[in-house]
DNA sequence: CGCGGACAGTCCACAGTGGAATGTTGCTGC
DNA sequence: GCAGCAACATTCCACTGTGGACTGTCCGCG
C-alpha cells in the first residue's frame, strides 16, 4: 500500500530480482540470505543480486503478499514462503521473453580509449585480465564434472563458451597493444 | 562544492563514466549528446552510458573543475572540453586496473530457474535470442571490415568472438531445453 | 508558411552495487 | 565454562546505472 521501493505493484510485472526471488522460493521457503548463496552458486559469474537488493525486494513482495513471513529462526533468520500470488506473478514473468544480456566490460572501455592511455597501463590491465579469465575457465571445467542438473550444466557451459571466447580475444590482440610495439600514437 | 551527486570529489578516483567522458573529450571539446553518440557508436553493446548519467557527470565534473563549459551552441547545445586537472585525473583513473566485466543475462537466469518455467516459453525466449545474436554476429562482421584503427577493431573483435561463442553454447544447448523433449521434471 | 523530425537537455523513479554497522550463535581451545 | 573468533543474518546508506516522459529548438521541405 504505502508504495515505496516496492517491487512494481501491478502492470509492469516483477523486475528480475524479484523473479529469480520466486524462482528460487518454489522449491523451499528460505531467507534472504539463503536467496544470495543460491543465486551466487547457480548463476554465479553471469547472474547477480547483492544482500542489499535481496531484503529490498522480499519485504516489497511480502507488502503486496507474493510472499509471506514464516516465523523467524535462529539469528533474525527471517525465511520467507511464496503464496499463490507469487507463483501467478512468477508465471507472468516467465511468460515474456527476458531482456537482452548487458555485458559492461570496464578493459574494453580502456582499450578504447586506449590512445589516451600510457602503453604500460594496458599491458598490464590485459595481463591481469588474461590470467583472471584463465582461472575461471579451470573453475568451470571442474564444476561441470559432477553437476547434473541440465539448467546447471547450461549456465556453466555457457561460462566454458564465454571464458574460452575471451581467452581468443586475447590472443587476437594486435602487438601494438599487448607489448611495447608502436611507441603511442 | 555542494558535493551532491558529484562523481567523486577525490579520494576514490573517478567512475567509469566520468572517466570515459574525460577519455573522449582528450579529442575535441564535445556536448552530452555527442558524447553519448560517441560512445555508442565506439563501444555499442559492451559498453553503455546513458543520457541521464552522462549530464549528471558533466555538471558534476564541472563543478569540480575536471572539464569546463564552453559558450552555449545552437540548441542549447553545451560544450565541454577537458582542464588540466581533467587530464590528470583520467591518467590517474588509467593506471588502475579497472574491474571484472559484469555480465546480465536474463536469459540465463531463467534457464536456471527452467524447472518452474513451461516449457513452451523458455523455446519461445531462446529462439528469440539465438535470432538476434546471429544478427548481431553478421553486424560485427559487417563492420569490421572497413575499420582501421586498431582500439575499434579490438573492440568488434570481441564481439565477434562473444558472439560467436553465444551461438555455439546454443548449439550445445540439450534438447530437454530447446525442444519439447522431456515434459518437464 | 507550417510542420515533422532530428537535435539537445532536464527530470524523475526505479534498479543494482558495495561497504559499514550491528547483532547473534556455534565452535574451538584452554 | 568461558573467551574469542568465524560464520550467520539483517539493516542502512550513498552512489552508480537505466529508461522513459517531457520540454524546447532548429532545419529542411512541400
Amino acid at each position: 500500500m504505502n508504495g515505496r521501493r516496492a517491487s512494481q505493484d501491478a502492470q509492469h510485472g516483477l523486475n528480475n530480482t524479484a523473479a529469480s526471488l520466486l524462482g528460487f522460493l518454489h522449491e523451499r521457503p528460505m531467507t534472504g540470505w539463503d536467496l544470495v548463496a543460491a543465486a551466487q552458486q547457480l548463476m554465479g559469474d553471469f547472474w547477480s543480486i547483492t544482500r542489499s537488493q535481496v531484503y529490498r525486494e522480499l519485504s516489497a513482495m511480502a507488502a503486496s503478499g507474493l510472499v509471506e513471513e514464516l516465523e523467524r529462526g535462529k539469528r533474525d533468520r527471517r525465511p520467507y514462503a511464496i503464496t499463490d500470488a507469487g507463483r501467478q506473478a512468477f508465471a507472468a514473468w516467465s511468460a515474456v521473453v527476458p531482456a537482452e544480456e548487458a555485458v559492461r566490460f570496464p578493459l574494453l572501455l580502456m582499450l578504447t580509449l586506449g590512445r589516451h592511455v600510457a602503453r604500460e597501463h594496458l599491458v598490464a590491465a590485459v595481463e591481469h585480465h588474461r590470467a583472471l579469465h584463465e582461472e575461471r575457465l579451470a573453475e568451470y571445467e571442474d564444476h561441470v564434472q559432477g553437476t547434473g542438473d541440465p539448467y546447471a550444466v547450461a549456465t556453466l557451459n555457457f561460462g566454458i563458451h564465454y571464458e574460452r571466447a575471451v581467452l581468443a580475444w586475447f590472443d587476437d590482440l594486435p602487438d601494438e597493444i599487448t607489448t611495447g610495439g608502436t611507441p603511442r600514437e
